[in-house]
DNA sequence: TATTGTTATACTCTATAACTATA
DNA sequence: TATAGTTATAGAGTATAACAATA
């Protein structure tokens, strides 16, 4: 059990090896046609939550608005998002999904997540990897709260 | 509990989001002083393991050598580890850490880890940190099989 | 011939600064 | 004046290629 400032001190440096490590590997088994980690970040938001701008996700995500417009560009000349004027604010773009987008996303033949799904069933039981599971949204809030 | 296979995608999938999104959270929460994720992972491993070579750190990292010389190189620059020729082999050069990079590993007021620190506190209950705790492992061993 | 380490170069992701257009 | 988006430039982290010295 974790129970003073020191144990939680401890966690905290664990982490920050821990998945910045694993975050190294995971870059490295990218396939040539995946979406990166930053647009695969985009595409998800923009299906879970519909269509909104740049500067939204930029907000959102917590990432300077030009950095955000590289992975726009990258993902619209693909085909992967579409972007149309707002009609209301002749500043704003409005990004939404495509069906090429939506197919990327969900594609599970995509060599990233396959070959982290691979490596997950080899070397931890199903309930480590429950375990797993069950710590993902717990490190999205502690992204949140950063 | 994860019960097949299409789950364990779920996961992978989230899993590459998730930890992908904290990462470069984590990065813009650095102070101007402290070690940067390769450089405490350097750190963390000499103060483990004991002296070794920048072409085992690479090895066992899974970084080519030459990023692995860039880490070195700035490690070295600021005192934090030391280097001294192999007696028994002319090409190997062996690294150690030095007093100040032991002190730089486990600084507690180290600006990074205390954000880190704080965040989990601040948005987790004592029972979340101690599973985000028991996860960490699991990562590790995951990003080992990868 | 293989290994250690280095130098040179480039790619990805992200940042800051400076600009234009619209509100 | 504030906001949306763009362009230009730079830095961190990592990669590949080519090389020198040693085994």
């Amino acid at each position: 059990m974790i129970d003073d400032d020191s144990d939680v001190l401890d966690v905290a440096s664990e982490l920050r090896i821990t998945v910045g490590s694993l975050v190294r590997r995971l870059r490295q088994h990218r396939g040539p046609d995946d979406p990166s980690v930053p647009e695969t970040t985009v595409l998800a938001r923009l299906d879970r939550d519909g269509s909104c701008s740049a500067a939204d996700l930029a907000r959102h995500g917590h990432v300077s608005p030009q950095s955000m417009g590289v992975t726009i560009a990258g993902l619209q000349e693909r085909g992967l998002i579409a972007r149309t004027p707002d009609p209301t604010d002749g500043r704003r773009i409005l990004l939404s999904l495509t069906a090429a987008g939506g197919e990327a996303l969900t594609d599970r033949r995509n060599h990233s997540t396959r070959s982290i799904a691979e490596a997950m069933s080899a070397t931890l039981t199903a309930a480590e990897i429950a375990a797993v599971s069950d710590a993902l949204p717990l490190l999205d809030r502690l992204r949140g709260a950063l």
